[in-house]
DNA sequence: CAGAATCCGGTTTTT
DNA sequence: CCGGATTCTG
């Protein structure tokens, strides 16, 4: 028996902990409850394989769900170790993919230098493909047709098979993407392109068709690791399966309780039947909880019983005790978010050593964030909001990095309609298509008959000559492109187009958009492509510095911006607080129809993914959490009356206590007595705040109620179940799931809906 | 061709 | 309520 005691990277780690991290060869599943250290033991058992079982760094892959949890995993490696794991591949699915695309793109038919586009360019994209086609974009929403291919491309179906296995379906959608899939993959192809999910695919394809790259890396990473394996999806089972399917050294870590990305397409059966596929694993819980209270514990662990698909564990803490949970009880959703950050406030103040950095707010939807950043803002508490509108989405950073991509990838097509005329060349929608039209017939890139605009007729000369100034910029920064830095680049590229005078002219936000170009320059001039860290060195002469700065770009995770040295709270979706812990946090919207989503309950499966997620939200907090919810919110412009979610109800009541916001207590004292006349009948109800939400009073006396979840019938669509209430008074609207017409939106002032009394 | 005015439709979570 | 697309106007 080898002497581990002394060894650094095993120190503290509790007989389970230890279990899994001194595991050498063969596969084993580590269920890693939330807050039991899951990242210390892969960390610790990477060190492990390096320093006592003398393998090499290099062949070592590990699979992380974010950049930043990669980035932390290879600097406690270093720090544990006391060296760079040179050699050792660490990234998330997407990234670890596109490497590998960079390396063989040639053996798929694609180009080094390709192009990585996001949902946003695949979706530009695909309307082009549609209409080439001739399917309507306005019939049939580009996004769905998206949604689709995006999903079957993370089952492993390929364009052709796809079109083959439903070009006939009695289902006309299917059919209409069995049209069009070919041929935006074909289009990918043309334009060197790959998408997000080809990231995850092609380097499938490409091991299954090319046997000897295969050999070559399942001997290379002898070593396998998944971090967050409960969120896999068929594509990179597959891929894992692949790389590890001979010599089984396969770690997977992950909690069937957290899986919370089932609507991307990830298989909670990849972690459930882990056993099956590797019959010989060995399976290690990690039961100990060492970042909650004892009561936040409880909490989670009665909210996540409620599930049935699960393996099934009880997390223990050793923290007893504990603060009770919160929950409160508001008007509306800002008066929610004053709630919170006034709560922000007086604890900041009355705790020692709580600060900003140590809260966050955890939302379903990013359009939350809205209410809660202008309560921020108001009371001047600082804060970084999380995804929203996310830093590389934003118009202008896109604007920018088409033009980089342009430049790395002259193919990019999508990269070209996108600045071709941005800013102003004085190109217009019909020129374009001109160029188009003509590029394809004398079978020429665009920027090639962009250069030779002035032999194309129906062209007009001003036109024609923003073309080939157009074309001429690319080229001169192209070759830039193989002296300069990506940092020295982006400067004079922006130097060059004065973009920052054309958004300064463009109105009021010229301000905010030029200071997030500058700090995309800032972010270029920092990057370094020898800090790629783990790069081969092979890599480093092969591929420029541009291709690998877009490539990050295109895969960074809005949660990977995280700073977190600035000391401000925390605001985002409970999706990117997975894998986070706070000192303190909100879960803010606990409504129902909000969280769990409306839309869930058609679906036993949804319905436990939504209520995952809450375990989730509940799990991140450390010392104390506390839940709001708003009686009444706005949601794309209409009232919405809500009631507590009923994932709330599985918490015991001596876990929490229950408060109200002042506005509310003011409310429900004051406006019974108004004006001071005496009560009607319908007034006392209006405004009983413990019964049904209020109306508009009057406005709406006689016509029905409707509760959420009940059942309706109407005089045409026959019966259904109420999904959703908003509007006020007269406009008081009630969204019905029709058994038999589907969903629509009712005015409840016209439509003849009554209850339906089994 | 560009910018303003207007209409329409969607609206969960993300690499 | 927002953004995108379409239509109108100079």
């Amino acid at each position: 028996m080898p002497d581990t005691s002394t060894a650094i990277h095993l120190k503290g780690l509790n007989p389970e902990q230890l279990e899994a991290a001194e595991h050498f060869e063969g596969p084993i599943l580590v269920l890693a409850g939330a807050g039991s250290g899951k990242t210390r033991v892969l960390t610790a058992r990477v060190c492990n394989l390096i320093h006592h079982h003398g393998v090499a760094p290099d062949r070592i892959l590990a699979v992380t769900f974010t950049n930043k949890a990669a980035g932390e995993m290879r600097e406690r490696i270093s720090r544990l170790l006391d060296t760079e794991p040179s050699g050792m591949w660490v990234g998330t699915f997407h990234a670890v993919g596109a490497r590998l695309l960079r390396r063989h793109a040639d053996r798929l038919g694609w180009d080094r230098t390709f192009s990585i586009f996001d949902s946003d360019q695949s979706l530009r994209l695909l309307k082009s493909v549609q209409e080439g086609v001739g399917l309507d974009p306005k019939r049939w929403s580009p996004k769905a047709v998206r949604n689709e291919i995006s999903n079957v491309k993370n089952q492993l179906i390929d364009a052709k098979t796809f079109a083959a296995e439903n070009e006939g379906s009695f289902d006309l959608f299917l059919r209409n993407v069995a049209r069009v899939y070919p041929e935006y993959q074909k289009a990918l192809e043309h334009q060197n392109a790959f998408d997000f999910d080809d990231l995850l695919m092609k380097p499938v394809e490409l091991f299954e068709a090319q046997p000897d790259l295969l050999e070559r890396y399942r001997e290379r990473f002898a070593f396998v690791l998944v971090d967050e394996y409960q969120d896999t999806n068929r594509a990179q089972f597959r891929f894992v399966e692949l790389l590890a399917g001979e010599h089984h050294n396969l770690m997977v870590v992950g909690d069937d309780d957290q899986s919370i990305y089932g609507w991307r397409g990830a298989d909670i059966r990849n972690i459930l039947d882990f056993e099956d596929s590797f019959p010989s694993a060995r399976t290690v819980r990690l039961e100990r909880n060492y970042r909650s209270t004892e009561r936040i514990l409880n909490a989670a662990n009665h909210v996540i019983a409620e599930n049935v698909n699960r393996k099934g564990k009880t997390l223990r803490t050793e923290r007893t005790g504990g603060e009770p949970l919160t929950l409160a009880e508001c008007f509306d959703e800002n008066d929610e978010a004053r709630w919170i950050v006034g709560e922000i406030e007086t604890r900041i103040r009355e705790t020692p050593r709580l600060t900003y950095s140590s809260v966050a707010v955890l939302y379903r939807t990013n359009a939350q964030a809205r209410a809660l950043e202008d309560a921020f803002r108001r009371e001047g508490v600082p804060y970084q909001v999380v995804g929203s509108v996310r830093f590389y989405e934003r118009r202008e950073i896109q604007d920018v990095l088409a033009y980089l991509r342009l430049i790395s990838n002259p193919r990019d097509e999508v990269a070209f309609g996108r600045v071709v005329n941005y800013p102003r060349r004085g190109i217009g929608l019909t020129s374009q298509e001109h160029l188009f039209r003509w590029a394809a017939a004398e079978g020429v890139s665009l920027l090639e008959a962009a250069a030779r605009a002035d032999e194309i007729q129906a062209i007009r000369a001003g036109a024609s000559r923003g073309l080939r100034h157009f074309a001429d910029l690319i080229q001169r920064f192209s070759v830039r492109a193989t002296q300069a830095s990506v940092g020295e680049l982006l400067e004079e590229l922006i130097e060059d187009l004065d973009l920052v005078r054309h958004l300064h002219e463009e109105g009021p936000d010229g301000e905010d958009r030029a200071r997030n170009v500058a700090e995309l320059i800032a972010g270029a001039v920092d990057f370094d492509a020898t800090l790629m860290e783990g790069m081969d060195s092979d890599e480093l002469d092969t591929f420029t510095e541009l291709d690998l700065f877009l490539q990050q770009v295109a895969l960074v995770a809005d949660v990977d911006r995280l700073d977190p040295d600035a000391d401000t709270v925390t605001l985002m979706t409970l999706h990117n607080a997975k894998g986070l812990e706070f000192p303190l946090v909100f879960i803010a919207g606990m409504e129902e129809g909000l969280f769990p989503l409306g839309r869930s309950y058609d679906d036993p499966d949804t319905l436990e993914e939504e209520r995952r997620l809450f375990y989730v939200g509940i799990t991140r907090a450390e010392d104390k959490l506390a839940v709001t919810w708003a009686r009444q919110r706005r949601r794309a412009g209409d009232f919405n009356y809500n009631t507590l979610s009923s994932f709330f109800e599985a918490i015991p009541e001596e876990l929490f206590e229950e408060r109200k916001t002042e506005r509310l207590r003011l409310l429900s004292q004051s406006t019974p007595h108004r004006g001071g006349r005496r009560r009607r009948a319908y007034e006392s109800q209006s405004y009983d705040f413990d019964n049904e939400p209020a109306d508009d009073a009057g406005l709406n006396q006689d016509l029905p109620r409707f509760v959420k979840g009940e059942r309706v019938v109407h005089d045409t669509f026959g019966s259904g179940s109420v999904v959703e209430i908003s509007g006020f008074g007269r406009d008081l609207k009630v969204t019905v799931d029709f058994d038999e017409a589907g969903r629509k939106k009712l005015l409840l002032r016209y439509a003849s809906l009554e209850k339906d009394w089994p």
